[in-house]
DNA sequence: GCATAATAGTGAAAACATTCACAAATGAAT
DNA sequence: ATTCATTTGTGAATGTTTTCACTATTATGC
């Protein structure tokens, strides 16, 4: 079965509050409950869901601490995944701080950049290390994703290093579009286009 | 007709992506070229475009600065749209200095915080006001999107104070999803999610 | 224990989005 | 001038995602 690429992005989201719930004590939720709180409908919530196997009790809705793990496991998050930033500029910066990553079970073990300014220093206690390192280090530290928060220019090269260092998935911030081996999964989050996207419908109020 | 939503996503990509051709001074290009480089198909681009009108020149495509300046027309670009960020902790300091956004004609106008130690600080040339003064200040400076680099906490109760002073665009960076009247827009970028979402196809190798 | 209300799960229908495939127009080459 | 290659724009076909609507199950109140 082809599951659709909205709902896994809907499936972390769920997982988020369901993590919030849970945090301040919730035992039992129905689609209807979790729906109003992530802004989806029921039925949305119950399929994608369904997708994976059926988690909830009639009558009752579903326990959130199962279905919260059950969705962690959905997702891979069980096993705290292994996450290198490579570039330390504003973004990366603010990333490497950003709590919601370790929350959520990344582990931001390992950070880049080709700047002798920045190599050697430490980032919230992370040595950054030069990023002609990356194969050897990424393989020390069992690396999985890479966040990529280079400059546009660079962002093609990096992408064949990281991906010549056997990366498959990586989180994109440059605005390019990354040319990648067939099995190399890109997301990319583009902070602009998503400006631009919200001031189409400014217009045409 | 109905828009679909991802057309005006595609939108912003081509609108940059043709930003950078008319800069290195491509003047002519092919929905086949354009759809190489932004990562679509050539079909794709030229639907998304046929639901504003018709562009292109049978035989020889588009010329670049016209194609150009009718998505900068549809997205509404053209006016320079004036933008505020609520919130200077590490993401909003990154994003007042992105220039992704000056760059594609969104006027950073103004920031915001509700912190004592940030309000009266210049932060890469501008003055961080109060929270509490937005609805003044926004009518002052012309606002008319709101990003919105808050804590998670606080990112509801900042939505109704900026929806109140009349702002009908958000681009939400709090992982929660934010209740507003029906004739605002939210979008939401949301980092970690977007990890997630990668993290389910590393598993699934 | 029985009636009523709440709720999950899910085929089927509807809505939405992408891709195909081709006509018509243009450009280039000779 | 004619042929051939290129390319757009677009209905139609296909594929995908969401929503509907209903069944079956569980919980609750009396």
């Amino acid at each position: 079965m082809n599951i659709p690429e909205r709902t896994i992005e809907r499936l972390s989201i769920y997982y988020r509050h369901l993590y919030y719930l849970a945090q301040q004590g919730t035992f039992n939720i129905s689609s209807r409950s979790l729906a109003s709180i992530v802004g989806e409908k029921p039925e949305t919530i119950r399929k994608d869901l369904s997708y994976f196997g059926s988690f909830g009790k009639t009558g009752s809705g579903y326990v959130v601490n199962d279905l919260k793990r059950e969705i962690a496991k959905i997702l891979g998050l069980e096993q705290g995944r292994r996450v290198a930033i490579v570039g330390m500029g504003n973004l990366g910066l603010a990333l490497v701080g950003y709590k919601g990553f370790e929350m959520l079970g990344f582990k931001i073990a390992a950070v880049f950049d080709n700047s002798l300014n920045k190599i050697g220093k430490k980032y919230r206690g992370r040595l950054c290390h030069n990023i002609a390192d990356f194969s050897r280090i990424a393989r020390q530290e069992g690396i999985e994703m890479v966040i990529l928060t280079v400059p546009t220019e660079a962002a093609q090269e990096i992408t064949k290093l990281v991906t010549g260092s056997g990366i498959k998935a990586l989180l994109n911030f440059a605005p390019v579009h990354l040319n990648v081996p067939k099995d190399v999964r890109v997301t990319n989050v583009d902070l602009a286009t998503a400006l631009k996207s919200l001031s189409f419908f400014v217009s045409r109020r």
